[in-house]
DNA sequence: ACCTGAACACCGTTCAAGT
DNA sequence: ACCTGAACACCGTTCAAGT
């Protein structure tokens, strides 16, 4: 039987649903398309690209509508849809993250906050750092929480959950440092 | 020749520095030390436990004297001095943010932010809040700058380092942030 | 266009046994 | 207390060859 890459991808991203990264191997997925591992590599150039595919369907899985007007609330859409999108799968915090960082993909949402600053008439400037603080933040929060469940239900070491402070308020935190700036 | 638990440190941190993340190899440490790779396990019980130690060896090299007298200089000084701990040492970003994330170690930046702003009389809520969105973002600026260098130096894609805001302004959006909510 | 089969150069970890 | 030697169960990647 043969497949098609956006087969190869479903199963990658199923693997990782399933199994988290641990379990995103070469090998394991050349097993799970009944293939030898060897020829993911005519769908894929290597692991890291496959990877990069991967974060992007997480992303896209994760999409939803718009419907705030002004920029605080549309910020809040893009950076709530993003934590979402990653919380939604095994360790998809981790591969976004990883992915964005070594700029190979899941770019999106950062262009879109980009946007949504500079249609806001925010200076050049304040725009670049504003929303990479914003994604620095969701990453960073993202990851420390699914870590947390993850660890709570493997019954690993217990850094309490409930310790976790809210995702919203570290997000109006940096928004209203930015409204600071603006108003100066 | 035998070791102390030390000097399976040193030698660890030396490699990191020289060759980085992917060198650091259980293998290629016990080949430094002229000793079987099993040979490391009678001083660490595993590899993620040796890296906790490398990560607190980071921060604890990075140390700086304190001067700020008020609560806001405080900040950025931990900051700081976390930040180049970090980058001071071949994926020392990667190294120190991964262990922190599974609390592993690398807790004494967030400790004494926490103190800091508890210090300062800032209500209980607002220090966890604060503390962890000033980590996320160091360490988010930290492991993109030094991700974007490495892939300069190895003449990879170019996310052009210049578009990378500075840091101490990032510091003082959330900084400005926290601020405004202690006014109110 | 898609895949096989075999190889290459590696991993972390365990464990009985040695000194 | 510290280490050896061998094994176990894996990795990502390449490449000539097949259909």
């Amino acid at each position: 039987m043969t497949h098609r890459r956006s087969d190869v991808l479903a199963h990658a991203v199923a693997l990782l649903d399933a199994h988290g990264l641990a379990a995103l191997t070469m090998r394991r997925l050349g097993a799970e398309l009944e293939v030898q591992p060897s020829a993911i590599y005519h769908h894929f150039p290597s692991k890291q690209a496959l990877l990069a595919a991967v974060a992007d369907e997480i992303l896209a899985r994760g999409a939803r509508p718009r419907t705030a007007s002004d920029w605080p609330d549309r910020l809040r859409e893009v950076c709530s849809e993003l934590r979402h999108a990653m919380l939604a799968c095994t360790d998809g915090a981790d591969v976004v993250a990883t992915v964005w960082a070594f700029g190979l993909g899941a770019a999106a949402p950062v262009a879109e906050m980009e946007k949504v600053l500079t249609d806001a008439e925010v200076p050049a400037e304040l725009v670049a750092v504003a929303s990479r603080t914003l994604v620095h933040y969701v990453f960073g929060h993202a990851f420390e929480e699914q870590t947390a469940r993850q660890a709570v239900g493997l019954g690993a070491v217990e850094r309490s959950l409930d310790s976790l402070p809210d995702f919203d308020l570290g997000l109006d935190l940096v928004i209203d440092g930015l409204r600071a700036r603006l108003t100066t």
